[in-house]
DNA sequence: CTGAAAGCGCTTACAG
DNA sequence: CTGAAAGCGCTTACAG
């Protein structure tokens, strides 16, 4: 490598200049077809590098989005990332992904690089917590935010997810047709808007059914494989032990079917138990999983097709998007 | 937000030069402390935000490493990239995500991106076929590689890894050491250093006990727990059938056991499964898992640290690293 | 301890 | 269709 190639090293080359040789490498038709031939070849046979830092500088485009979110190893979001990747590649924009791990400072931190990479959108699954006015200061600085999976109270940022109550009522409604009546809700926390709604179709589910909820029915927190397998000892203790349970999510659910097996019962047979999300992995699983299907893949696309339209120029269409879920009923309810 | 600020609008409003400023707010000792008080106070009152862009253009130090790996979702890789952000974040290296799904071209894209912001640096796990032409291309521009999981022959990048064929010999030769004369090995391809590693280990291993192997006994080709779970009725239909199975990965082992399940045959009881990671849910499947423990987290330490020691100025040490496995008996391999 | 000036590598009006 | 020049917002020698 002796020299760095630049715009002004082909122009040099070719006895032209270095706005030619730009507006030529970006497709001008400015440009005469036979000098952008040239141009385009001596490019690729010495090398270039196109510099986006000195672009960026001067365009202050950067073609950057950031995500971030809860944890991309959790599969919900990686089905969710997996569009939002598909839908940003097309637009030919870069997509730099974070994990907030529920941590206001990592994502604080997150929203600031953005900023000082200058970026020109960012995705995010906001942290627990979050302050309308840390995504006021993204909006502020000109760098557009759309949520996915949780909504932000007060903000303006327009968020795209599944309809959170109305997809737990599904699963809990399934559950007394099934004859339960006494029946656990286990995982998720007051803490996000998504365990707040989906407690509360929970709750409207019951409700609706004249069954009166006991608070012991409630076991929250957990939102992990591991968690959900944690849970069941203490739901195994209970007096009156529910005959069904609600889990939060298809992981928490996952795990506590790991853990009913491990203590000798039969999910489906001994308990009824159903996850929320449909990820991959519930079809699959023993027995399979009876789950509500959130919508992930559709999450993904209108989150990033939005933004993308935004930095197009169109600004924000409605507030809240919300998917419609769909329960999908397996063995892991009931066995036939 | 009336106008950005910039170094020079604080430097207007306090009467220095954007030069104090800027030394002043990366804490230099050039800048007498009252002085860097009062700009730091400023700019933090006026909102000011730190172009990357334009420094980087000038340091050409970007503090950006990119990661890519075949895919994110997947726990082991999940595991090394929670190692790699931790060991990042201690440098204050913006860290930059992306899956190439084992396709070249998505790499390339992605090498290039990198190339084109101006990264500091490369952690790679190679997609299948790399050659060693696409890390050079990268060393030659002053963006240092580092390779995790898998190896590229005549690549100069070195690679952190665990050793795969001394980890799958470990497992082979339990299962041997249970009794089993017939032994499957399912999942990966001849495509990876990874592949062929783990089935050199196995064949040794079969060699060591004087078993002879068996062509059908080599399930190649799954890797994901979906296609481990698929595998399933192809070796139920093996004639005078193997009565142990290692597999490939843990994600393997848990779609391949998810799939004797549903057969109605007990893994562990029935056919011994083993796996190969130790991801964390290994430890609470049903039943759960014996596998080879691959070191991911000092797999991403590792090289996280190699990586920064280079962008420090140390050169590479040595070629590859080897990370030594451990073998973790649960009980998929047999109940006691 | 502080300032004036050049330059990183692009793109964008503006001229011709 | 092509070129000369300014400027994006920093940092880095160099002076003083």
């Amino acid at each position: 490598m002796a020299q760095k190639v630049k715009l002004s090293t082909i122009a040099e080359a070719l006895g032209l200049s270095t706005a030619t040789v730009s507006l030529a490498l970006r497709d001008s038709p400015l440009v005469a077809e036979v000098t952008r031939e040239r141009i385009k070849a001596e490019a690729l046979a010495s090398g270039y590098i196109y510099n986006r830092r000195a672009a960026s500088l001067r365009t202050s485009k950067s073609g950057i989005v950031g995500v971030c979110v809860h944890d991309i190893m959790n599969p919900f979001f990686g089905e969710i990332l997996i569009a939002i990747e598909h839908e940003l590649d097309r637009h030919r924009q870069t997509f730099i992904l974070c994990n907030h791990y529920d941590a206001l400072a990592k994502q604080r931190s997150f929203i600031d690089t953005m900023l000082q990479l200058g970026a020109d959108g960012l995705i995010l699954s906001p942290a627990i917590g979050t302050p309308a006015s840390d995504l006021e200061l993204a909006e502020t600085n000109e760098l557009p935010v759309v949520l996915i999976a949780r909504t932000v109270e007060g903000a303006g940022a327009p968020s795209f997810r599944g309809d959170d109550s109305v997809g737990m009522e599904m699963a809990v409604r399934h559950l007394v047709e099934l004859g339960h009546r006494r029946i656990a809700l286990v995982g998720g926390t007051e803490a996000t808007s998504t365990g707040r709604l989906r407690e509360a179709g929970y709750l409207r589910a019951l409700a609706e059914a004249g069954i009166e909820f006991r608070p012991e029915w409630r076991i929250a927190g957990p939102r992990s494989r591991h968690s959900g397998f944690d849970a069941v000892p203490g739901f195994l203790r209970l007096s009156d032990r529910p005959t069904a349970v609600c889990c939060f999510s298809d992981l928490v659910a996952l795990g506590f079917m790991y853990g009913l097996a491990r203590a000798g019962l039969r999910p489906g047979r001994d308990i009824a138990v159903t996850g929320y999300d449909d990820i991959d992995e519930a079809a699959i699983a023993v027995p399979p999983l009876t789950t509500v299907a959130n919508g992930q893949k559709e999450v993904g696309r209108r989150a990033a097709s939005a933004l993308v339209a935004r930095l197009g120029g169109t600004p924000f269409a409605a507030a809240d998007e919300l998917i419609l879920p769909e329960l999908k009923i397996r063995n892991s309810s009931g066995l036939d």
